[in-house]
DNA sequence: TAATGGTAGGGGAGGAAAGATCTAGCGTAG
DNA sequence: TATTGCTACGCTAGATCATTCCTCCCCTAC
């Protein structure tokens, strides 16, 4: 495609407005674009509104004087690269309030790292040392060695800062070889580094991040390259598409906090796209064989609510569509290489698709191949960058292990909803149509995937159908963006973490706060250690969780709660990496108990504020103030879209400070500190005893109450608390009383709150519970059920919606024999079979690839894979199955079935397998403590419904 | 390779182990 | 009277079944 001209050199005066050009009136319009007209005239389709249509291009440029004008923008995606033989350099790409976009590189900036000085080691020694480490390891790689005084950020050791020797290295590659030959110990130099003797390396972070951080930048905020500063690119020079190219040095940027003013976001191009394969019949497509038939594509800028481009790429001919462009070619190659060019030409940077990341893009590029397309790879804004999907793996405790696939496009962000969904959200499954059901409430017409081919070949008009379905399905993941605000609450997420966009989906929680560390860090002059630990295996020692009182209660429950509980201890405590101390230190330093220092419940030593404040406590001070802050403009604030941002803000610095606890007890991360993190759940341990102790005590008869209180259940950081009275307003004024004196005996910023009561409350046991939640004693908020099989995922729909509605009856209707028929017709119709298999299926994730025994979701993946490879769950998939009916004394494993290969085959379904395994021992354990003995009784009546009796009798007696 | 937030806890299912019961096979009496 | 066929019965080892306990696994609470 013809490269977009850039105007740089024109007088101001002459250049025109900054408004979006017109297609018609363009000059320069690429012949691309003249194809396509040509193409949709001969297709005889009529555009409603055809200049909106083709306006494609972005904004044109306003001429820039390099000498007084600033650029600024909106970075999105900063990249580090090195040619061989050259420096290294950073690559930032962004976009304009006025939607021009930028690529600015960045020189001069090298990565580096630092040692303990030994002693001995003055400034002088430095030039010798950088001699000696440059023959050791050839060259030129270290740049420069110099000393500086700094603190490690682990122990207080003493006020005084230490020497440190900062290695510059001049490239990128020569970082690992020479912090490991120096951490390894395989350096010697005079006396002041004996070899065999292992050395701690400062600073280890990736060069990016680093970065960032030295020049205060945080993901997706403002930039403003300084006039004067900065070097536009000519045109023979550019590597990228992006209308701006300029080159500068690090001094020339000068970043905005994204604040006030600098909270906005440019108007950037959000391209959504979804494309069909005709398969063969049973078979999921394959790329080295099965044709792309269709490419529908939806383009919007940040801020609008509707696309101003819509269009479908389609193989062969398709009648007309309403509102969309539809684009028709009669070879496969030319419809991708158009697709490409079209990509190129609209140039967006946020590329979102439902499942783009592991299917969309990978098929493109794979059948772009498998048709020898020479210049259907190029998606990105480096130019001759050719586009490849990259095997990737991601494995953590919290979001589970997953293969997928990474299809780079420099410059563009990517925002698989799929991902978002999986990461953000738990469901029970995660195909487009019942994400769609479950956010936007409606169902997207499901084409299965053999039957696409039918209806390519059948037609303009049944071609026209799939267009359709294609749009919406490119649609779909706009509209869930909008609806869940998640771009909105990523790019706030990115602002306040201080990562780049893109890991936010790729990398886990330990990245964000090693960004804030490494930043609070830097600002008060410490220097955080390479730490290279094994993981260990045996937990440490977390919550109490108090033996709950189980049972049915009719009086109401109130439930105080520490407000964000670990956080506000590591502040109360002042527990720190900056803080820790050992016996020797306190020894060396003569520190007196509790006025320096103190000794948590796990017997670790931390240096009390007055000594050193730490960097933790003030991280997370920062922390939850900027969300206080936030949570209070939030109320004042009126216009939408600044709510939203407002509201995703104080989400992201909630997450954000509740990660830190975790960050410090990850063994297998970055910097794990055990101390403070056994330390933190030790003082939980002692405040959820103390609490329960002191309202028992406080609230009793002999103290003049009615009735003695009584905690019935806790967990970490709440208690449940009978006061005895029978009146929901009595219950909440001694709740708000008893937090209110609770928080009196801790230290600030700990506090009790009062928060709800339940009432009634069923407590079935640990972590499972259920009863109506009371804020105000007028209504009812809500039903609230924790643990049980309402809120959990591996059982069948069926389970879920019984014990919901007899939770319901018996809660809110108080109506336990209203329960009880019910339960006994659902019953009933189960075993009729009267029930439709949707309500049956389970969902149960694939975890691992060695399992050790056998399980029903595991062994049907497999089965499932020798069936057809492409469409089985793969690692990290909920595999979704059905248990039918067999011999017999046969497992589970080997009677679980797709529920989709049982309705195409006719295979009956086991309904007693779903009595007995699914439905009797929930019900029972929620009618259990209502109607006590009786409730055994009830579910033998259950059981001895007519139809159960048949199977069942025989062997029973 | 580099990278991967924590522990507590319920409950389902499979599998091992220990125990109970059944059964095939054998020997023997009659 | 001696030998053989048959049944009944007891015994044993192995098979089978039922139970318990443990572990694995998933998912949730916080």
């Amino acid at each position: 495609m013809a490269p977009i001209p850039l105007e740089a050199g024109q007088p101001r005066s002459q250049a025109p407005p900054p408004k979006r050009r017109k297609l018609k009136d363009q000059a320069d319009a690429t012949s691309f674009t003249e194809t396509l007209r040509k193409l949709k005239d001969q297709a005889g389709t009529t555009q409603p509104d055809a200049d909106n249509q083709l306006a494609w291009p972005r904004p044109s440029l306003p001429a820039i004087h390099t000498d007084t004008d600033a650029i600024v923008f909106q970075q999105i995606d900063i990249e580090e690269h090195q040619e061989v033989g050259s420096p290294p350099a950073i690559r930032i790409y962004g976009v304009t309030a006025q939607g021009n976009s930028v690529c600015a590189h960045v020189h001069g900036f090298l990565p580096y790292f630092y040692i303990h000085a030994p002693r001995g080691f003055t400034s002088a020694t430095c030039r010798d040392f950088q001699n000696h480490l440059n023959t050791l390891f050839g060259g030129r790689a270290i740049q420069n060695v110099q000393l500086f005084s700094k603190k490690s950020l682990i122990n207080y050791s003493g006020t005084e800062d230490v020497a440190f020797i900062k290695i510059t290295l001049a490239d990128l590659r020569s970082v690992p070889k020479v912090r490991g030959s120096l951490e390894r110990g395989e350096v010697g130099f005079r006396d002041l580094f004996t070899p065999g003797d292992s050395l701690l390396s400062y600073e280890n972070i990736a060069y990016t991040l680093r970065f960032m951080i030295d020049h205060n930048i945080v993901g997706m905020n403002w930039l403003e390259i300084l006039p004067g500063q900065y070097k536009l690119r000519q045109e023979n020079h550019r590597v990228s598409l992006a209308q701006i190219e300029l080159d500068c040095e690090p001094s020339a940027l000068f970043s905005h906090p994204p604040e006030g003013d600098w909270s906005k976001i440019a108007p950037l191009r959000i391209l959504s796209f979804d494309i069909e394969c005709a398969g063969r019949k049973g078979v999921f497509p394959e790329a080295s064989v099965d044709p792309v038939i269709q490419i529908a594509n939806m383009v919007t800028r940040q801020g609008e609510s509707a696309p101003f481009i819509k269009n479908v790429f389609t193989l062969n001919t398709c009648s007309h569509i309403v509102g969309s462009q539809v684009l028709s070619f009669d070879k496969e190659i030319d419809m991708l290489e158009a697709w490409a060019r079209f990509v190129q030409e609209v140039d967006p940077d946020v590329v979102i698709g439902y499942n783009i990341a592991n299917f969309d893009f990978p098929y493109l590029l794979d059948r772009a191949k498998a048709l020898k397309s020479t210049k259907f790879p190029y998606l990105g804004r480096e130019r001759g960058m050719r586009t490849e999907a990259k095997d990737t793996h991601f494995s953590s405790k919290a979001y589970g292990t997953r293969d997928s696939k990474n299809t780079e496009l420099q410059g563009r962000l990517q925002l698989d909803l799929l991902q978002v969904m999986q990461r953000d959200y738990k469901l029970r499954s995660y195909s487009l149509n019942s994400v769609s059901y479950e956010f936007l409430g409606e169902q997207k017409e499901d084409v299965h995937h053999s039957l696409i081919t039918e209806l390519q070949n059948a037609g303009p008009e049944s071609r026209r159908r799939l267009a359709v379905y294609c749009l919406k399905d490119a649609y779909l993941p706009q509209r869930l963006m909008d609806r869940l605000m998640c771009f909105i609450n990523y790019i706030e997420m990115s602002r306040v973490t201080g990562v780049p966009f893109n890991y936010l989906l790729s990398r886990g929680q330990q990245i964000k706060v090693v960004s804030q560390l490494f930043r609070k860090a830097r600002e008060d002059n410490y220097l955080v250690p390479a730490y290279k630990g094994e993981g260990s295996d045996d937990p440490y020692e977390g919550a109490t969780v108090l033996e709950p009182k189980a049972g049915y209660y009719d009086k109401p429950i109130a439930t105080l709660d520490f407000a964000s509980l670990y956080p506000s201890i590591m502040m109360a405590h002042n527990l720190c990496y900056t803080t820790l101390l050992d016996k020797k230190t306190i020894e060396r330093l003569n520190l007196v108990l509790d006025r320096d220092y103190v000794v948590t419940p796990n017997n670790n030593y931390f240096a009390k504020a007055s000594l050193r404040k730490g960097l933790l406590p003030t991280v997370l001070e920062n922390l939850l103030a900027a969300r206080k802050r936030a949570k209070a403009d939030l109320k004042n604030e009126t216009d939408p879209f600044k709510r939203a941002v407002l509201d995703g803000r104080q989400l992201a610095l909630k997450i954000s400070a509740n990660s830190v606890y975790g960050f410090t007890g990850a063994t297998v991360g970055k910097l794990p500190c055990l101390e403070i993190s056994m330390s933190v759940t030790a003082y939980g341990r002692q405040m959820i005893e103390q609490t329960k102790n002191q309202v028992e005590k406080k609230y009793t008869i002999a103290n003049g109450y009615d009735h003695d209180a009584e905690v019935i259940y806790g967990d970490t950081d709440s208690v449940m608390v009978k006061f005895g009275v029978a009146d929901l307003s009595k219950a909440m004024e001694l709740g708000a009383q008893a937090a209110a004196e609770v928080s009196q005996t801790f230290i600030k910023p700990i506090k009790l709150e009062f928060e709800k009561v339940y009432f009634p409350y069923l407590l079935i046991s640990k972590k499972r519970y259920a009863g109506l939640y009371w804020t105000k004693p007028e209504i009812h908020d809500k039903m609230d059920t924790k643990g049980i099989e309402t809120v959990r995922r591996d059982n069948c729909r069926l389970v879920q919606t019984v014990i919901d509605t007899c939770l319901r009856k018996m809660l809110i209707d108080r109506d336990v024999r209203g329960a009880e028929d019910y339960a006994k017709n659902v019953i009933s119709d189960l075993l009729q079979n009267k029930i439709d298999m949707s309500q049956l299926v389970i969902t149960k994730a694939l975890a691992k690839t060695d399992y050790a025994g056998k399980q029903a979701h595991v062994e049907l993946a497999e089965r499932m894979r020798k069936r057809d490879a492409g469409s089985a769950p793969s690692l990290g998939d909920r595999v979704a199955y059905v248990i039918i009916k067999a011999s017999k004394g046969s497992a589970a494993y080997e009677r679980s079935e797709d529920p989709i290969y049982v309705l195409e085959n006719n295979i009956p379904i086991d309904t007693k397998y779903y009595l007995e395994n699914q439905l009797s021992k929930p019900l029972l354990r929620i009618f259990e403590p209502i109607l006590g003995s009786k409730a055994s009784s009830l579910c033998e009546s259950f059981f001895f419904s007519p139809l159960f009796r048949i199977d069942k009798g025989r062997g029973g007696e």
